[in-house]
DNA sequence: TCCACGAATGTTAGCGCTATCATGTTAGCG
DNA sequence: CGCTAACATGATAGCGCTAACATTCGTGGA
């Protein structure tokens, strides 16, 4: 079969260990035994066996992602940004996703600790019991992304309610008061409901008790923006602006806008949350909040890196903020 | 440490390899027995070390995906496919990405191999010599994604020459005689390159022989998509129509032109590739082709699978075809 | 020249599981 | 009631590698 450490060995005329330590601790072979080995290595056209190794070092450059879906761009972004690092560092990824299912959670964490994995991300910070016992008694790093609070090891992510209480403070101050809150499927993105929470509190804090809320259950964002618009322009003649949970509704909204006669921002404000490329593409550019994606995937991964390596990792959780972005639509 | 399949054996009073096959071949233990190892293995807290499974039977329920980019929805969508089919059978999805580079290719290939993959997904049909060579004798299914033609084994996609030709075909017939086709980095994105040639091909049957091209350099895609309109129309008044690559470079056109005052499709006819949602969200809506891009990933995962399960997996290239949609922008 | 010491290499055992073959156990039949 | 076949379980060895310790080698100073 597939030629093995033994075999590269007796071709250079030194023993299995050597070859492995060609691999793992390069440093530690001496130069001429490094050629013999190489020149092996390619007579025998021998690839590692990393199922081997991780077995016996009880350790592998495995890394699991847990993710709630790959049908939205945030997690996308975020995993590019896992991805670059890992790859760059020699670890694999390995990718699950959830469906916003906390017992397929479950199911996926124990599977993948299986693989004795050198550190796990996993999105969020709500799981089940069983998730919590499993991680707690694991002793593996573990970083939980995209919001922040008391996690189970370390946490990068952002502010989700302060970004609500943002946008809906620069819609105050533009002068909007009949502001409604629009997303779509908001018992799963519970993260959009905390920028929901963070909207109230703005409000409240601006003298304003009601906070209406529209939550469709579409999944295709454009359209349930497109649709929520509709449906608001027909039912709330007084609303002067649309507060969304993200930039592929409110573009659907701001697209649907310029068939529909509508006018943006007179007859009615938009505003998004992701800072997508599209907002700066829409007439007029969508006013939106800048998550840092891509920069989640990153800090995570580096954090995770350096504990495993290690090394410190400074604060347990990472705060990455936002940034407004004010565009025409507000 | 962890407990071992031993501990849950001691355990239930059974033998290992009893509670071997309770996980691995469950309907060769009696009910009694059954019911007694997974009691064992709920009070002990047993999790099944996947290395050491797959290291004694020289197979694991891992399979590599390599795609060239994670930025491009393509791909994302491809992944999408292929993780819900993976996921929904046992196998976890390892995630390579080369950055259009066929010896980081290589390099992928070689590391995932050790991991004793159960089968593989390549995107595209073109490797270096050393690709070729390791899994030419790499015993294993393989799919090659995207295009179609003579494969290593399996090959799933579509036929990217016969999109541009079809889309070209439909813009000569609406009457439009000097075409463009603007792209982005054609020579890395070369299943774009050829959709130009399908295009080329089709003003030929024609009897048109110029078929202008504009190969932009820049990565974000719906800005290039307007920066090609604007560079179109400034130096080449007499073009009617932009035959772009994709569909973010078409929309960020057909945004851009409502932006600059250039009706579509009067002044200028755009046509798109890929059937992404928002073509269908701008005004005039983009006429485009859909491509059948989870579908590559379903499909190829099933077939896949069948082949490592033993099953018949039919013909051993898929072609999956493509929709023209006709929207108004042409 | 010899010794001492650090660097390089080797020997041994075992990681946790499954393949293989061997053994025990049950049910069915004459 | 004994025999057999089918089924259920067990004993053993080994997958390919690395950890831990043991040994050898090379070099510089007395």
């Amino acid at each position: 079969m597939q030629p093995t450490l033994n075999d590269v060995a007796r071709e250079a005329g030194v023993s299995s260990i050597t070859v492995s330590r060609y691999f793992n601790s390069p440093d530690s072979v001496r130069e001429a035994t490094r050629l013999k080995v190489e020149a092996a290595i390619e007579k025998v056209g021998y690839v590692r066996n990393l199922i081997a190794g991780s077995l016996a070092s009880a350790t592998s450059r495995v890394i699991p992602v847990i993710v709630p879906s790959l049908s939205n761009v945030v997690f996308i972004d975020v995993i590019k940004g896992l991805q670059d690092e890992f790859e760059a560092h020699g670890y694999q990824m390995l990718l699950g996703k959830t469906d916003y299912d906390l017992a397929r959670e479950t199911q996926l964490i124990r599977t993948f600790l299986g693989w004795s994995a050198a550190g796990l991300v996993v999105t969020g910070l709500r799981h089940d019991a069983a998730t919590r016992q499993i991680l707690e008694h694991w002793n593996q790093p573990i970083v939980e992304i995209m919001e922040l609070g008391e996690g189970l090891d370390l946490n990068v992510g952002m502010d989700h309610v302060a970004a609500g209480r943002t946008m809906t403070e620069h819609l105050l101050a533009r002068g909007y008061r009949d502001i409604h809150f629009a997303g779509a499927e908001l018992d799963r993105d519970y993260r959009a409901a905390m920028r929901y929470t963070g909207h109230r509190e703005a409000l409240a804090a601006a003298g304003i008790e009601e906070a209406p809320l529209l939550d469709l259950p579409v999944r295709q964002q454009m359209t349930s923006g497109a649709q929520a618009l509709e449906r608001i322009r027909d039912q709330h003649l007084e609303c002067d602006a649309i507060h969304f949970a993200n930039d592929d509704m409110a573009c659907g909204a701001i697209l649907a806008a310029s068939r529909l006669g509508i006018r943006i921002p007179d007859d009615i404000a938009i505003a998004g949350f992701n800072g997508l490329p599209i907002g700066e593409h829409v007439t007029p550019q969508l006013t939106t909040i800048i998550s840092p994606r891509e920069q989640i995937g990153r800090v995570a991964a580096r954090k995770l890196l350096a504990r495993i390596q290690g090394e410190p990792v400074g604060e347990l959780s990472h705060d990455l903020g936002f940034t407004l972005r004010v565009g025409g639509s507000t």
